[in-house]
DNA sequence: CAGGATCCGTTTCGATACTG
DNA sequence: CAGTATCGAAACGGATCCTG
């Protein structure tokens, strides 16, 4: 047992979560899952400011070995792999808000539509939202 | 006018952040300015999980140039140089903060002491705390 | 001695071509 | 459609050197 190669034992949370999502493209995955509808390789490829093959695709074994994302067969397509956000995918949400509510202070940038100002007006039930969208939609199930 | 080479025109805020701020070290940075106490370019070296001097100096020089970091003189030293954040950087708390609870709760990692507890029970006013101890201290005026 | 630049080997990134 | 293989470019990281 090796224990995964860490840097110093750092036990500072912020350190913590960018060791998995501190780069540059793995928080925009996540929001795409989040907020773009985002299921599929190509969605990702597509949307975005476009992310090279090979990056997706490491992102993505990284962000399913880090447990924010699962990856499944399409049971309609057979060849086609569903990726969906974990619970604790869905809990970065208040980090994307967070990120986007500064970058639209501070930087360039449009939000979409009424989403800032939802997370602005009721954190609780914005998040309460998400939750039921991401989770509660397996495969169609609800 | 080149307009500094913008990768896709994205109007994303979270993508506008995440190009200013979505890397390995410009956070940590902001987190030692921001909760360490951090002021000094020995501070940074000697807390973190050990940055390298060309990194850290890099990192620096972009965080002034996004406008997150000023930096100046420290007038008692003379040879040292004083870091500190702008009105910008400090609005980086939430954000911070967050990633903070996510780390805690999904990741490894200690929360400095009842920050997060704070944090969770009234972002208001604790937001309104950090952005008097970080912003009116510029050079013991008052 | 503090702040930071330079050199250099190693790692990661990123664009494109290619494969099942 | 969903990825690998390849390869040049860039970033990292450590050590050392420079400057006031």
């Amino acid at each position: 047992m090796i224990a995964k190669r860490q840097k110093r034992r750092s036990t500072c949370p912020i350190n913590a979560s960018l060791e998995v999502v501190g780069d540059r493209w793995s928080l925009l995955i996540v929001r795409d899952l989040m907020f773009a509808g985002a299921r599929a390789y190509k969605d990702f490829l597509s949307s975005e400011e476009g992310i090279a093959t090979n990056i997706l695709a490491s992102r993505l074994v990284k962000l399913q070995e880090s447990g924010i994302v699962t990856s499944e067969r399409d049971p309609q397509d057979g060849r086609g792999v569903i990726y969906r956000l974990t619970a604790k995918g869905v809990e970065l949400a208040p980090v994307l808000l967070e990120l986007s509510r500064w970058g639209t202070r501070f930087e360039e940038g449009e939000p979409p539509g009424g989403i800032l100002q939802a997370w602005e007006t009721n954190p609780q039930a914005f998040l309460a939202e998400i939750r039921k969208q991401l989770l509660d939609v397996p495969r169609s199930t609800g």
